[in-house]
RNA sequence: GGCUCCAUAGUCUAGCGGUCCAGGACGUUGGCCUCUCACGCCGAUAACAUGGGUUCGAGUCCCAUUGGAGUCACCA
């Protein structure tokens, strides 16, 4: 067999969401794999659907996603234009080789015809009218300048099979099929049409693509059989849920890559994720590099039926690749979320440090880091702790001590604050939390804190240590 | 509504006739660790949609029912 040759064929429409994210990484892996070519081709034949800026956003993210394809509109190709509007008149010369050969014909119905035919199981359905059109009339309207469409004459028996490499062999009889229009009244090809001519132009071997395509694909077949064109293999891949009802879309309000990106998910996070919605290897692997992705990926393991994205599942991922980030690189990814804190006077690499290990995604950093900046007055009931026997009173009594402690050090770290804590707890003859728990509560007024009393202590600084010790202490009078 | 497809825990999934009183993961939860939280570690939790077949034997094959998805555009 020639070389494998994949494609994704998204349409600008203003960003890539995450189920054409995951139709193009699968196309890609699969690609990979098999030493084959990845594609990307732009289908924009709609003009009324182009957005601005659209198709950077479908590069850019490709590019930063590492699906890096072979050939595509800014890379180039032996077989371009990748761009579908930039072979426009590439179209009708074949659409006028099918109506030659009796496979499509002109029509000239108008939207008012069309609507006034009757509903057949509950769906309209072109009735045909104008295949019987004689050759002369068709020569006679087209000549007085009749707006006209070209449709697919699809045969009214027998059924057409195909196999998919998923979903195994689908067989769609023939009389379910609509004679689909090809070329729109304003020239240019309809999706469906371009689609095949461009694939077989292109020399696509293997198509993916979401399931919706499914039950029209013996359309496109026929069309490859028409023209006497091979047929590609087709991979359908089921659909992304945001629920057991809904497709994940834009248009719910759903997150796309961006969204995603903007709320603190790395995209290893995400591409890693988005692989295992709808496909899974053969061993038990969940966390895998994009190596091992393109290494493990199989058709066999593609799955057959919709599956929901899971936010949690998903942070679980990211807290995973947060992890592994050397601290150099946690810091500079997360210094756009530390910077919205407001922090001034503490060190980036301490509070790095101090969170790494204890976000899922960027966007907690903000709550996190909150209280170094906000110091409020706060109930003394958080003094109380069952299992390390303080309360505010026992506080009260503590706390002056640790003060006392903290005042007379010279050096202002971790291990010596530490220290200087055991030393009280030492002296007083009681356990850890005796000491720890209150000096914590008193340095944040808060139950639960990124990291212990003395890692806190060493954050804030001598001067506001001790500022805050002297209003916790005064608070508690 | 017609047609196509799908159906294992709350979620993502393994399973391709016996090795499954169903395995992994997220979540939830108990515990350990611990300067709180988090991490980590150990344990628990919960599923073969229903009903018929086929078979010595069915989560695995067939049919029906139910449920769900997709599709039926001069949108892609």
């Amino acid at each position: 067999m020639s070389q494998l040759r994949t494609r994704f064929a998204p349409s600008p429409t203003g960003y890539l969401h995450i189920g054409g994210l995951r139709t193009a990484l699968y196309s890609y892996l699969y690609a990979k794999k098999n030493n084959g070519k990845f594609i990307l081709r732009i289908e924009d034949t709609d003009r009324g659907r182009y957005v601005e800026g659209a198709v950077e956003v479908i590069y850019k993210t490709l590019h930063e996603t590492g699906l890096n394809y072979d050939e595509g509109p800014d890379v180039g190709g032996d077989y371009g234009p990748y761009i579908q509007s930039e072979r426009a008149n590439e179209y009708m010369k074949y659409a006028l080789q099918l109506v030659e050969s009796g496979d499509a014909y002109y029509c000239f119905c108008d939207e008012e015809r069309l609507a006034s035919l009757p509903a057949v199981n509950g769906a309209r359905r072109y009735d045909k009218h104008c295949l019987s059109l004689s050759a002369e009339e068709v020569k006679q309207r087209l000549a007085r300048g009749d707006k006209f469409v070209i449709r697919q004459n699809m045969p009214t028996e027998g059924s057409t099979t195909y196999h998919d490499a998923v979903y195994g062999d689908i067989t769609v009889e023939n009389s379910e099929l609509e004679d689909q229009i090809l070329i729109k009244s304003d020239g240019m090809p309809t999706y469906n049409f371009a689609n095949v001519i461009d694939d077989h132009l292109m020399g696509i071997n293997c198509v993916m693509r979401g399931t919706e395509y499914l039950s029209s694909t013996p359309k496109y077949n026929l069309l490859y059989d028409a023209f006497g064109w091979e047929r590609p293999m087709y991979i359908h891949m089921p659909p992304i849920m945001k629920d057991a009802q809904h497709k994940l879309s834009k248009r719910n309000g759903d997150a796309s890559y961006e969204d995603l990106i903007a709320k603190g998910f790395l995209k290893d996070a995400i591409i890693n994720y988005i692989a295992l919605l709808g496909w899974s290897p053969k061993d038990d692997s969940e966390k895998m590099s994009f190596d091992e992705l393109i290494e493990k990926f199989d058709v066999s393991g593609i799955n057959k039926s919709p599956s929901i994205f899971d936010p949690l599942k998903l942070a679980w991922l990211n807290s995973l690749y947060i992890k592994e980030m050397t601290p150099e690189a946690f810091a500079e990814y997360a210094s756009k979320w530390i910077d919205k804190c407001y922090l001034k006077n503490f060190d980036k690499a301490l509070v790095c440090k101090l969170i790494q290990g204890r976000i899922e995604t960027f966007a907690e950093i903000e709550d996190k880091l909150r209280f170094l900046v906000q110091f409020d007055d706060f109930d003394v009931a958080l003094y109380d702790n069952q299992k390390q026997k303080t309360n505010a009173d026992t506080a009260r009594e503590v706390l002056p001590a640790v003060r006392d402690k903290f005042e007379k050090l010279t050096e202002w770290n971790n291990a010596s604050l530490y220290a200087a804590l055991l030393e009280l707890v030492g002296e007083l003859g009681v356990k850890n939390g005796k000491v720890l728990w209150p000096a914590r509560i008193a340095l944040t007024g808060l139950a639960a804190t990124p990291g212990g009393a003395s890692e806190i202590a060493e954050l804030l600084g001598r001067e506001e240590t001790l500022r805050r010790l002297d209003k916790s202490i005064c608070n508690l009078q």
